[in-house]
DNA sequence: CTGAAAGCGCTTACAG
DNA sequence: CTGAAAGCGCTTACAG
């Protein structure tokens, strides 16, 4: 059951080190050297114990990553990211779902998986730059993606919030509408994301030269579906009039398309909708649903080699933080409006 | 930065067996001796090297979870099922989104990652009772999810598709529903939990005295929200009359009850639906969709702890073939019908 | 290019 | 209850 590089190296007449460096891909080898002992390797199903390779260098070829929870869709996206942007780099992730909360957020810093991983990826919602010693004080590799700065003082992965925010909302400017909600939201002690949006969306309407209403500002009581549709509803109640919203996040803007078509309104041509994720859901709404693309597979590829470039450098490698680039992603639900053309599809 | 077993050997005063015995519990040890080595381990911040402790033991207390992909609904909540169970059990989850197809899923099998964990817990959709012997080759404990039968040969868990199936069309006929559709899927090789779930509608149909419609099946070209939405429009489009819909699964269901809502149909009045899977979603649907629930929690939970005992067993140990158990979710979807009460809320 | 040997940190018979 | 020692399978100076 268990062939040993021992084995290998017995049968291929060669010695233990030849064998390791074929193994490891050391350059200076004879070709011929190097099919022999490959030979014996696949005559023999040998394959390097692992354990023993990581006793031996320190290393364990997995990453952690330290997430609230995995059903939640933005989540399950971030993680397919990660995984393949640790597998493009050899390595595997462990992926600990913690819940929410600033308590599991802190528990999890010293949770137990901490000793079978190489470093963590950590999203967190909570943590915010009073935290930041406490970060620098976890004896792993460590590198944050979220919204919150910690001062520099921890490597970090951040998306376009507010050039994101901004370029929807200009974008739903752009098409010819004249009253653009912003679906916000809050959420336990989330506030970065929601504020930095709310900041972009400001701005695209003041450089269009309107004025900044603080009563088009709606906040939903938490960032998921139903918190979309409940603000919906009560706005619909206010009797508020509006020709657009821009969702700070895809599930709040699904909840208010869904309440909004169950009351009649056609989307795009009453009411335009863009959101911010782009969640693979996205696509198969109905209508489809315009969104900020944040360039999730960036974000990961970002978060997986400043951790690297961590766990090799050590601690006292300058800190890093990235801002990653983001994209409008534009479908049916932000098409022209009921003064436009009148064909419902996508926007150019 | 490595503090080991030795050096709280040598700060507690005792041997390096001794150590090792209070960090595995042993029983037999006086309390003075135990309380003066974690004294030292808490004072040095002493944690066990895994490595070293799976290089000795064999043992990794790590297991794979092949799936799919983590970005579906269906499969993030069983890997985060898995997770929850193989806590439980003091071990960690290594997930491994394969993509879709049967040539990924014999890839996997072969898989990088098969020397980093003790075992697999494999959801294959394409593979049946011809791949047994293959499976059987595959030098890692292995244990199957999924609903094609490997003749016992394999470990494998599997959920009630067929009793589940027929509670849910019970349910619809029981509260009064006359014509009740059932929105299957065809999706590549996957025909097994189909098959399943169209016998369980069928006893349902024919245990209620009426005549099974081979006219009332509709197929959808995908399980998704998307697929479900297409068939809908088309069967409407075909005119034929119904009042109730059993959809093979929840995202089915969920495209559907859209197509439906937009096309006027008020749900449950009009149209009653029921689902399958119990994603987590179906709470928050407008309206809520009723559901079978296939009890992900024990599934997962039979999952870990067959592995485990293969794992301990060896290849001796006799096959096991589970299935679990399932529970109706009565929501919001399939309360009376029109000529019923008129209120539109949970039925009991 | 190649070999003999040490050592990563742990667990576990073996002997007291 | 406790100690000294072997060995899990690998990599890597060190010496040729």
């Amino acid at each position: 059951m268990s062939v040993t590089i021992r084995d290998v190296a017995r049968v291929s007449g060669y010695s233990i080190k030849t064998v390791s460096n074929v193994i490891n891909g050391h350059p200076q080898l004879r070709p011929e050297t190097r099919q022999r002992v490959q030979d014996a390797i696949d005559q023999l199903g040998y394959r390097p114990n692992l354990s023993a390779r990581n006793l031996r260098s320190g290393r364990s070829g997995v990453i952690g990553l330290i997430i609230p929870d995995l059903t939640t869709a933005y989540f399950a996206e971030l993680a397919d990211a990660v995984m393949r942007a640790a597998a493009a780099r050899g390595l595997a992730v462990l992926i600990e779902p913690i819940g929410s909360g600033r308590e599991n957020e802190l528990a999890a810093l010293r949770g137990q998986h901490r000793h079978m991983v190489d470093g963590v990826i950590y999203s967190s919602l909570t943590l915010g730059a009073p935290d930041a010693e406490l970060l620098k004080s976890v004896d792993t590799p460590l590198v944050v993606l979220g919204d919150t700065s910690f001062n520099g003082q921890v490597d970090r992965i951040t998306m376009a919030n507010v050039a994101g925010a901004r370029a929807g909302t200009e974008h739903l400017l752009a098409s010819g509408r004249r009253r653009v909600l912003a679906l916000a939201a809050h959420e336990g002690d989330i506030v970065a994301s929601a504020e930095l949006r709310l900041a972009g969306y400001r701005q695209a309407i003041e450089a269009a030269g309107a004025r900044f209403d603080p009563e088009l500002v709606y906040y939903a009581d938490s960032w998921h579906r139903r918190g979309g549709a409940a603000a919906m509803r009560k706005l619909l109640e206010d009797g508020l009039s509006f020709d657009a919203i821009f969702a700070f996040n895809d599930t709040l803007a699904l909840g208010a398309m869904h309440v909004l078509q169950g009351a009649g309104f056609r989307i795009p041509k009453d009411v335009a909708i863009v959101g911010f994720d782009d969640l693979d859901e996205t696509r198969y709404s109905l209508p489809a649903l315009s969104t900020i693309n944040p360039h999730r597979d960036e974000i990961a590829k970002a978060a997986v080699d400043t951790l690297l470039r961590r766990i090799e450098g050590g601690i006292e490698l300058e800190t890093h933080e990235i801002e990653t680039g983001f994209s409008l992603e534009i479908r049916d639900s932000s098409g022209p409006s009921a003064e436009g053309t009148g064909a419902a599809n996508t926007a150019a």
